[in-house]
DNA sequence: GTGGAAATTGTTAGCGCTAACAATCTGGCC
DNA sequence: GGCCAGATTGTTAGCGCTAACAATTTCCAC
C-alpha cells in the first residue's frame, strides 16, 4: 500500500513517482498512458501495473499546458430548465464523451448580445477547444455572428440563416404538416398560436403554417401570440374560445397547446369535437394531455449529437466554412386533431 | 495592432508579450492579473492597456497547473431532461459561477454504482476540485457514499440518511402537508401513487404519507406504483379508476398525476367531483393540466444552489463532516383536491 | 560473427504561469 | 545628506507533462 507515502501526509503521486516504481523513465509512463508505440509488452505491464498500485492518475492541466489542447467543450444554454434545451445538453454531453471530451456548460444572464459574448468568454478563459450555443432566438444567432471566435463555434436548435455552422429541426416543413393535416381532415382554415417574437422557431413555424395555407388558398387568419408558456396558452385560448368559427388551431409548441386545451375545456369547446388542435414538440407528456396532443415531433437528443458531430468534425479540420444541417421532423398523430365536422 | 505578430501566423499572446508591452516584467503582469498589493496605478494601467491591446487571456491550464487548482466543479446528473434535475443544473451553474467557479457536467450510463464511479473519475481526471451529484435513487446515493472521493462530494435531490453531505428536499413533510390536506378536506383516506422502488423521493414521500394515514387512524390503502412518467400514471389510473370507493390521491409526481387525471377523465369519474388529486413537484406546467393540480412545490433551482453553497462551503474548509440541508417544500392549492362529498 | 536498421528506452527542454526570494527605489526621519 | 522600512519591481525555479532527439538494445541478413 504505502509504498511511498512515508512521512508526511500523501501527496497526489505524480508521473515521475510511477516511473520510478515500475523502474523506468518518466517518458515510458507517458508512452503508455498515451498508447505510443515501441513500449515492450512487460514493460507496459511493469508500468500498468504501477499505476494501478499507486492510483495515479495524470495531471490534466500539465497534459493541456503542453499539449495545447484541453479536451474539453463548452455548452453556452439558455433556459436549461425547459425540456428541449435540456434534452439537447443531454445529447451533447452523451456525443462528446464518446468523441472523448469533456463538457462544460454556461447559461446565459440574458438574451442581449453582450451576454452571450460573456458566457464565450468565460468558456474561452477555460480553454474549451470548441463551443456549441443552445440558443434559439434571432437576437442570440445573430450575436452568435458577432462574437469574437477563436474557437469554433456551432449553434444547435434555431432556425436557419445564421452565418456559424448550425443544426436545426426543419421547422417549416414540420408546421407544413402539421397544417396539411388539418386541412386534409377538412378544415376551412387552421388558426395558430405562435412562438414569441424574435425566435427563429416562431418565425419558421409561422411561416410554414402561412405559407401552406396559402399553397391551398385558406383564409390567413390572424396570429395569436404566446411566449411558449403554458400560461401564454391558457390566455390565447380564451381569446380564440370567444372566436366563432374556429375549428383548427396550430400551436407553435406543447406547452402552449396544453394551456389552449385547458382553456377550450373552461370554454366548453370540445377537443378535436368541435375544435382540432396540433402543437409543435411532442414533449414526454403531450401524449396524456386531454385529449391525447396531436403534434410534431423533433428529436432534440438527437440535435445536441449532430451539433457535437458537426464541432467535432471543425476542430479536426474537416471544416466547411458554413453548414447548415436540417432534421426532419415527424407527425405524431393522436387524438387532438379529427375531421372537420360537416357544416 | 500588429504590434508582435511579425513573421508567421498570429500566436495567442503569454503573458511575456504584455510584459514586453508594457515595458515591465511578466511577473508585474501577473500581479495586476491577481490584484497583488504593491502595484503602481500608472504600472496597473500601462499593463491593463497592454493586455486589452493584444486581447490577452491568461491560460487557466497553466495556471491551474502550478496553483493545483482548476477553478471547476463537477456535476454528475442523471436524467437530466427531466425539470427537477435541469432545474438543478441550472441553479448549481448559476451559484457556481458566483462562487468564481466552472462546471463541467457529466451525466451518468446507468444507475449502478460502477457507472457513478465512473462518472466521478471522470470528472476527477478533469480536474475539478469537487463534485455535486444530482442523483436521487437509493442505489445512487449508496454507491456515493463508496465512491473514492480525493475530492469533496455533495448530493443533492435525494432523499437523506446518506453518509455524505446532502441538499434535499423534506419530502416527508411534503407528503405529509399533502395527505393532511386531503383528509382535513373530509377524505376518509388517501390513496398513494407512489414512484419506483429504489428512489429515495419514492420512499421518503411515501412514508409521509403513510404517517399521516396512521396518525389520523386512517385506513392505509395498498398504493399503486409508477415510473414517474405519465405513461405510469395514466395505466395505474386506469387501475384506481375501476376501485369503487377512491376518493382522494396523492402522486408522487406531478408528470404520474398528469396520465392519472387523463384516466379518470376516461373513466368518466371527475376530478375533484368523484375524486380528489395531489401531486408534488409543481411543474409550470401543473397549474394548466385539466383541472388545475394541487401539488407540492419544490424550487429545484434553490437546491441546486444550496448543493454548490455547501461545496463550496467544503472546499474553503468550514466543512462539517456530514451535514444535511433540508428545504421544506409548500403545497400549492389548486383545483383538482376539493371537499369530499358527503357520504 | 557483424553491420545496420528497427525497436526500445532515456535525456533534455520547454508549455505559461505563480511563489519565493532578491534587487531596487521611495519617502521620512534624524 | 545618510539611513532604514516599506513599497515596488525583477529574477529564478519549478508545477507535471509531452515532443524531440539521443542513447542503447535487439534482431536479422549476410
Amino acid at each position: 500500500m504505502e509504498t511511498e507515502t512515508v512521512g508526511s501526509e500523501a501527496r497526489q503521486p505524480v508521473m515521475a513517482d510511477v516511473a520510478k516504481l515500475a523502474g523506468v523513465s518518466h517518458q515510458t509512463v507517458s508512452r503508455v498512458l498515451n498508447d505510443a508505440p515501441h513500449v515492450r509488452p512487460d514493460t507496459r505491464e511493469r508500468v500498468l501495473a504501477a499505476i494501478r498500485e499507486l492510483d495515479y492518475r495524470p495531471n490534466s492541466a500539465a497534459r493541456a499546458l503542453v499539449t495545447r489542447r484541453s479536451q474539453t467543450l463548452g455548452v453556452v444554454s439558455f433556459e436549461s430548465t425547459l425540456y428541449g434545451p435540456a434534452s439537447m445538453l443531454d445529447g451533447i454531453e452523451r456525443a462528446a464523451r464518446n468523441a472523448g471530451y469533456f463538457v462544460s456548460v454556461a447559461s446565459l444572464r440574458g438574451l442581449d448580445s453582450r451576454s452571450l459574448q460573456e458566457a464565450v468568454d468565460r468558456l474561452r478563459d477555460q480553454g474549451v477547444e470548441g463551443v456549441v450555443v443552445i440558443a434559439p432566438q434571432t437576437s442570440a444567432v445573430s450575436a452568435v455572428g458577432k462574437v469574437s471566435s477563436s474557437v469554433p463555434l456551432v449553434a444547435v436548435g434555431s432556425g436557419t440563416r445564421a452565418s456559424i455552422p448550425m443544426v436545426s429541426v426543419d421547422n417549416r416543413s414540420g408546421a407544413e404538416a402539421a397544417t396539411r393535416h388539418l386541412l386534409d381532415l377538412g378544415h376551412r382554415t387552421v388558426h395558430h398560436l405562435a412562438g414569441p417574437p424574435g425566435w427563429l422557431e416562431s418565425q419558421d413555424r409561422r411561416e410554414g403554417w402561412q405559407r401552406t395555407l396559402r399553397a391551398a388558398h385558406a383564409w390567413v387568419q390572424p396570429v395569436e401570440i404566446g411566449d411558449w408558456t403554458a400560461r401564454s396558452g391558457y390566455e390565447a385560448g380564451q381569446r380564440i374560445a370567444r372566436l366563432p368559427d374556429v375549428t383548427a388551431v396550430f400551436c407553435a409548441n406543447d406547452h402552449m397547446a396544453l394551456g389552449l386545451l385547458r382553456a377550450l375545456h373552461e370554454a366548453g369547446r370540445s377537443v378535436p369535437g368541435d375544435i382540432s388542435v396540433v402543437g409543435f414538440d411532442d414533449i414526454p407528456e403531450a401524449a396524456y394531455f386531454i385529449p391525447p396532443l396531436t403534434t410534431v415531433r423533433q428529436d432534440f437528443g438527437e440535435l445536441g449529437r449532430r451539433a457535437l458531430e458537426l464541432l467535432v468534425a471543425e476542430l479536426g479540420g474537416s471544416a466547411s466554412p458554413v453548414t447548415q444541417v436540417q432534421i426532419a421532423p415527424e407527425l405524431v398523430l393522436r387524438r387532438s386533431a379529427a375531421p372537420a365536422r360537416r357544416g
